[in-house]
DNA sequence: CACGTCACCTGCGTGC
DNA sequence: TGCACGCAGGTGACGT
């Protein structure tokens, strides 16, 4: 579940336990177990589980895909790359033995009894702590939907770069957040082609593309993410795609059968007569 | 530096 | 039913 709009959704839920009626906020952190290690980016996991027993959750927020979460002395980040989820549970006790999801890679026991279970079917999430948050998120562009980004802002950052739009936009240190999905809603918003380089726009476009992105991100929270496949939590989106999955089925723009490339290893889809691959200014 | 390719993993849908 | 294959919301380490 991992672009911008997922990840805020889980923050949110997580911090105002919107859903389960329980918020991790004030919650102290009685032990882990770790299922998986390598869900473990740093420290060891040794040192992870000495280092975290005893902070308390003082927040929890957003930065691009991560989540966030400030504890007493440490940051906790998360990263659920492909197929991550990070969700609360009652106490999972049963006849004494204590229920263990297939996917379950690390479970953070709270004094409250209740559990905080990263889960991970692709193992490709990782979880960090540290003592300065910004080792980690140093690198990221700015946030798409902060006042600091700006129409004037993106048209200058997309001046610098000369890559095809696609790769741009998912690249976490052009902009943080956006990913395979959102991308390609965004640039059909747009009405421009996933491959045009990212100079050839003009101050209009820029603007264009900048609100498009925006929209796209705010309509994805709006209603709780995308839920696909198997790993659904209650997101809407999924069901107001334009193009994102669906190759051969008509435009809803204009009947134009809706194509699919690769660009970057990753499946692209765009209505090839409302994106052109050139700019009329 | 920019770009392409592969690696990391599991699960699901499709077609034979 | 079994099985091979392609595909999946992401990123980091390589190579040229």
């Amino acid at each position: 579940m991992p672009e911008l709009p997922e990840v805020e959704t889980i923050a949110r839920s997580l911090s105002q336990g919107k859903g389960t009626g329980f918020s991790v906020v004030g919650q102290k952190i009685e032990g882990v177990s770790i299922l998986w290690e390598r869900s473990i980016a740093t420290p060891s996991a040794v040192k992870f589980k000495q280092r975290i027993q005893g902070q308390t959750i003082r927040e929890v927020g957003r930065r691009g895909k991560y989540i966030v979460m400030s504890l007493s002395s440490d940051t906790l980040l998360f990263h659920l790359r492909m197929s991550g989820d990070l969700h609360t549970k009652s106490a999972a006790v049963q006849d004494g033995e204590e229920t263990v999801g297939k996917h379950d890679r690390v479970i953070f026991f709270l004094h409250n009894g209740q559990r905080l279970i990263f889960e991970d079917a692709r193992k490709f999430g990782r979880i960090w702590l540290l003592a300065n948050p910004q080792d980690e998120l140093g690198d990221l562009g700015p946030e798409p939907l902060s006042e600091a980004f700006t129409a004037d802002r993106f048209h200058n950052m997309l001046q610098s770069s000369k890559r095809p739009l696609k790769p741009l936009l998912m690249d976490q240190t052009f902009l943080a957040g956006l990913g395979n999905i959102y991308t390609d809603e965004a640039l059909f918003k747009a009405k421009l082609h996933p491959l045009i380089p990212a100079n050839q726009l003009g101050v209009e476009q820029a603007a264009t593309l900048f609100k498009a992105i925006r929209e796209t991100l705010l309509e994805g929270i709006r209603r709780n993410g995308a839920s696909i496949d198997w790993a659904y939590r209650g997101g809407d989106f999924q069901n107001h795609f334009f193009v994102y999955g669906r190759k051969g089925d008509v435009c809803f723009i204009c009947g134009t059968p809706i194509e699919r490339i690769v660009v970057g290893q990753r499946g692209t889809h765009f209505c090839p007569t409302c994106q052109k691959t050139t700019i009329e200014r």
